[in-house]
DNA sequence: TGCCAGGCCCTCTTTAGGGCCTT
């Protein structure tokens, strides 16, 4: 089965924003795009062997009690490293996910072999104008319908891979290319943001 | 138990500082 036509993308909610401080994810949502369409989907919350503070239960409603019976990360993560397998990866503001992902993986000996690219990096060269680069605020400059919770990891991967759909095709339109390699994506995140308008009217 | 980041990007830059984005 080919893999190089889909991309997985993928959220976590975590106890905080450094697991090199000792911060572990609490839940892991993802869906699977292949060819533009949503194909498959994963989320689990997992119990990160301690209590999250009242900033994260608010931030992302999820509790103290919803955790104390979930599966420990270990469990979860073992799942997730055979979901992700082989396919490239896409987070809005990657660098995050993929130090929690590599922490995660890292305690279970397990790793991975897929291409992360930012939503966000991608953003800030196709929507420069928008108001600023959070993912509700995209989600709403690219009209895209949303009724659903943010900061849930399964909702915020979903809306991410909307935008990131959105984001393709008005590249595809204003630019007239045919279709989006992954490699594509990588290239135009790494590429100036003033030089994007150029790079790719010469792609 | 608590300590709490880091990569990108702009500019009053590069011998630096600070805002943005993620939880």
């Amino acid at each position: 089965m080919s893999k190089a036509n889909t991309v997985i993308v993928l959220d976590f909610e975590t106890t905080g924003l450094s697991p090199d401080y000792g911060d572990r994810a609490i839940e892991i949502g993802a869906v699977r795009i292949k060819n533009g369409k949503v194909v498959d989907r994963f989320q689990e919350l997992m119990n990160p062997g301690r209590r999250i503070d009242s900033f994260i239960e608010d931030y992302t409603g999820i509790t103290n009690s919803m955790l104390k019976d979930a599966p420990p990360c270990k469990d979860v993560m073992k799942q997730f490293a055979d979901f992700i397998d082989g396919y490239n990866l896409v987070a809005h503001n990657a660098s995050f996910d993929k130090r929690f992902l590599d922490a995660e993986l890292k305690k279970i000996s397990r790793n991975y072999s897929g291409k992360f690219v930012c939503s966000m990096l991608l953003a800030r060269r196709i929507y420069q104008d928008a108001p600023n680069h959070q993912l509700g605020t995209l989600v709403n400059y690219a009209n895209i319908p949303s009724a659903g919770k943010f900061h849930r990891a399964l909702y915020d991967s979903e809306m991410t891979s909307k935008l990131w759909l959105a984001m393709l095709k008005d590249i595809r339109q204003e630019y007239d290319i045919k279709s989006i390699p992954f490699t594509l994506t990588q290239k135009i995140t790494k590429t100036p943001k003033k030089n994007v308008h150029k790079f790719l009217q010469q792609w």
